[in-house]
DNA sequence: ATGAAAGCGCTAACAA
DNA sequence: TTGTTAGCGCTTTCAT
């Protein structure tokens, strides 16, 4: 068995009370008594227990964080724009994966309140009325993050999807594009990537185009690629505006496979400026938006609420940017 | 505040050592006792307190998850790969990145001994004594996953890197190149990458070719284009053979740029079969192992030894094989 | 089959 | 400045 904190005040001749003292710099110790004890905590390796520490205290020092699925590569970055900050606050993470589905998250919710997390960071592919009741239930502070809250009920950390959309196509239509296809599935009625598509959508009838959308059954790089050797086939659109960087590589490759030349003949941006967008030949143009900023903003954006930090706002937007590579870099109106 | 076992005791009016047997399904309970206590933890939404329960029973269905660094790919893969297998027993996570930095590594082994957790998951890029002392004081059961023990003192999941370095190599051979170069880094003496360095260099003495390698400064795509640009610029060998598939990408796209065509010119083979490998312009051949098995079987080994299930060898070695796809695909020998 | 009671290792009043 | 003493919400003997 380890040291307990009673062995260390045994050990250092005080009470435990005096020990918890300089552990935690909870009051004011005598120099010497503090030294006798950091020598008594020194010699037995004593180590704090934190769950013992958690029950005692009702903080754990660890937030559960739900997520679709850490494997897909953006997501990856964002955990650990949260995990480096959770780091830096002392926290520590319990990551759960919920692939999107409503009954896992909401089962995920339930039990990282039995794990008495001090607060939670939510991430899913679209926010139903059931994550609310068991937010609510659980009495946990939430920060959505990449989740929209149509309803701003919950704080949350989102980039703005629709004016992204718009941007990119106002971008491609200033190129010279006088047609754009936007390339992705279609989610949720809510979903992230829907109100890309909307965003899109929208701009097109604005600018006064043809809002075409090619549908892909998912949003990864095989789907996309079989619907797009189909749609492009005939009559291609002069540029491909799609709802990620992976599908955005899939484009890249089917304009290759049909003797599309891009940026020549199509032009193609893509969505998050994940590391895949430096790493495609040509490389991608891609609305860009930090997703370790996004992840650590979120977690940042946590412990203020969690330490009752004042807050300017319960909805963050981040920015976004267009970050311009080769797949766009063509002078269409010379 | 929220029910306790308490509350339900009275609720269900039987004692609270009732409650905790229906719970965890300890010892029989009368069919209609059980009955009555389900109902009143339904009615009061009664959760049990996961860290007054780990205090108690000093098990907290938590392992800890020590990784270099989540964002990159294969590590999402291998992480999502332990999750699964973590969720399937009732076990959670706790994810914390080293950076691969061993005074960072000893410090998270000790908060994760802090947290009570019953196992260890440790990924890094070379095991050091100082890790071997900290897991010993801390007494924990760990699993070394995709990390070499060369004395095997620790259980560990890893796949024959040396192994498979040579079948890379002897298969590039067998297909008529007449030269091949490593791409990688220089590691630390016992990392998995000097290892796949080793055993392509023996490998190449074997079968009577020069082993060559060119050094990059790190195992990046950035780090690995510029120094292929500048090796393959004068004579470059038949083929490359690169520690992962990020380099291998890098690769491809150094010969394009210098006008060498893959597979024709030269062959590229990478390592990891992660999704990129399928992402790449021509696809690349590559040495498989699962990413997501990877942690899969590792958190499985883990599950074993804390549930004392019998084991059958401490040093697992995963199989590995050479996925063929188009960057290897010529046949030089005609 | 059920209950009573003693911890688990700590924090946080409250005293002194 | 330090010590005493209750708990925190459970599990787990030991009785009954």
């Amino acid at each position: 068995m380890s040291a307990t904190i009673y062995d260390v005040a045994r050990e250092a001749g005080v009470s435990m009370a005096t020990v918890s003292r300089v552990m935690n710099d909870t009051a004011v110790v005598k120099e010497e008594t503090k030294k006798r004890v950091l020598d008594a905590i020194a010699k037995l390796q004593y180590r704090p227990n934190a769950i013992a520490r958690g029950l005692a205290s009702k903080r754990t020092k660890t937030i559960g964080v739900i997520v679709p699925d850490v494997s897909a590569a953006f997501m990856a970055e964002l955990v650990r724009g949260i995990e480096d900050v959770a780091h830096m606050y002392q926290y520590h993470i319990i990551l759960c994966n919920s692939d999107g589905q409503v009954q896992q998250e909401v089962d995920l919710i339930g039990t990282m309140w039995e794990k008495q997390v001090d607060g939670l960071l939510f991430m899913s592919p679209s926010l139903k009325p059931e994550h609310i009741d068991t937010f609510e239930q659980a009495q946990l502070p939430v920060v959505l993050c990449r989740t929209d809250d149509p309803e701003k009920r919950i704080p949350s950390v989102n980039i703005n999807n629709r004016q992204a959309a718009a941007d990119a196509l106002d971008y491609l239509i200033a190129k010279g594009c006088k047609s754009v296809a936007y390339v992705g599935a279609k989610m949720g009625e809510r979903a992230l990537s829907d109100q890309r598509r909307q965003g899109f959508e929208e701009a097109a009838v604005r600018v006064g185009i043809a809002p075409s959308v090619i549908e892909t059954p998912e949003e990864t790089y095989g789907s996309a690629m079989s619907a797009l050797h189909s749609a492009l086939r005939i009559d291609p659109p002069r540029a491909l505006l799609t709802v990620n960087d992976e599908v955005a590589v899939a484009a890249l490759h089917a304009c290759q496979d049909l003797h599309l030349r891009v940026p020549g003949d199509v032009m193609v941006i893509g969505f998050d400026n994940t590391k895949l967008s430096q790493m495609a030949r040509p490389e991608l143009t891609t609305v860009a938006q930090s997703m370790y900023d996004y992840g650590a903003v979120a977690m940042r954006f946590l412990t203020k609420l969690l330490r009752d930090e004042p807050i300017a706002t319960y909805t963050v937007v981040l920015p976004h940017q267009i970050e311009e590579r080769a797949s766009t870099q063509a002078n269409l109106l010379t």
